[in-house]
DNA sequence: TGCTTTCATGCATAAACTGCATGAATGCAG
DNA sequence: CTGCATTCATGCAGTTTATGCATGAAAGCA
């Protein structure tokens, strides 16, 4: 008895519903696909999509909010290396990169994600509503590289001005990656970032040495 | 003939429903009024609303983006100093603090966006808007600092990342800002918050640590 | 077999918007 | 100041997202 009958009713209804929106998404944009499209193509009543994803977005989003895994926590935590922007910003995007069961709706997904202003801004807005969390693991990072909280009031603020850089290097980071060949190395991007990043804040002269990428 | 008599009256029923709305927002808060709600109080009826405004956020964040003014352009282009980041996001910062008309008025809405996730989320999504435009106005630094276009595309990715790291960056100031004393001065949370930058970014071993294949 | 919990659904309703028509106010000749 | 064109505020009907409530059916369980 794994599962019971109504455990594994519900998982198929939600994800009949999720690839029928992702679909109707995918084909005719998520601002021209209504929930009763939505509904019709997945069968159900409207005021059931509401019961299982509450908002339009939601059930182009997914239920949980991209949190990294707890092996990826760890490896940032206890592997972490001298750079601590990249480590983090490396955690994050692998949390965003973690595949579901199913790959090609997890692309399509993401792809409707990409292409839609209004999802991108919610997925940013949801990652933001796990700053909390997010500084509790840098937390534990620095406590673990023996960084003690002689003046815990400063860690915290680092922490919280790494989530807020890495906020915003996201931005840069998911626009790369929307107008780059499909198969472009995602560590690549990241290192050329990270680069990036030290060329505008190392400066004062901020002498481009042969710093060619590509 | 400064203004003809349309203009005037459309202006001050603007005036009048802007302000009728922030106090109404502020009081109950902005998901707790209703676009009837401030018809009421301004008396104006629901479509000369929407007409004037499109949105209910839009009758709080205002009609134009927070755009620099060009003066303020002008001194980041053209006096800026040796840190871009620091000048960029000054500029910035000095854009989202420039006053209308009526003072009060600006504070409370400052006030009530600082305070509604929902609204400070969309505020943010504005200026994301103005990407191109900011990206524009730092290539011009680069320009009038001699750093000549050899490379155009590695530069506008310069500029793209500069934004998108101010973007990140107003985020842990505008936190400040709300849970801070209210005559706080600016320029020193800046200046903390840069500094704060570099000591994340500036660590002596830039070395790209491989880390694990994806 | 009966009882409880869960679930899908219908119904009513709120609230944000949009398109369209219309009459009134304003601007502008003549 | 008179007639015409433009702009404007409004009413009205309709769409869409979303929520609360009641209800009967299905599933779990004794």
């Amino acid at each position: 008895m794994v599962d019971g009958l109504r455990e594994r009713k519900r998982a198929a209804t939600q994800e009949t519903i999720e690839r029928a929106a992702i679909a109707l998404a995918l084909e005719h944009g998520f601002e021209n696909v209504t929930v009763d499209m939505i509904c019709e193509a997945s069968m159900v009543s409207q005021r059931t999509f509401f019961n299982y994803f509450g908002s339009k977005e939601g059930v182009i989003l997914g239920g949980a909010p991209p949190l990294p895994g707890d092996e990826q926590v760890r490896t940032f935590t206890h592997e972490g290396g001298s750079n601590l922007l990249a480590d983090f910003l490396t955690m994050i995007t692998s949390s965003l990169l973690e595949r579901e069961p199913d790959a090609a709706l997890f692309q399509d997904r993401r792809t409707l994600i990409m292409r839609t202003p209004e999802l991108l801004m919610r997925e940013t807005a949801r990652m933001s509503e796990s700053e909390d969390q997010f500084v509790a693991i840098i937390l534990t990072r620095f406590e673990i590289q023996g960084r003690v909280a002689a003046d815990q009031p400063e860690l915290e603020e680092e922490a919280r001005m790494v989530v807020a850089l890495t906020t915003g290097v996201l931005q840069y980071v998911r626009r790369r990656w929307v107008d780059s060949p499909a198969g472009a190395s995602t560590r690549d991007l990241l290192r050329t970032s990270i680069e990036l990043i030290h060329s505008i804040t190392n400066d004062p002269a901020h002498n481009p040495k042969g710093t060619e990428h590509r």
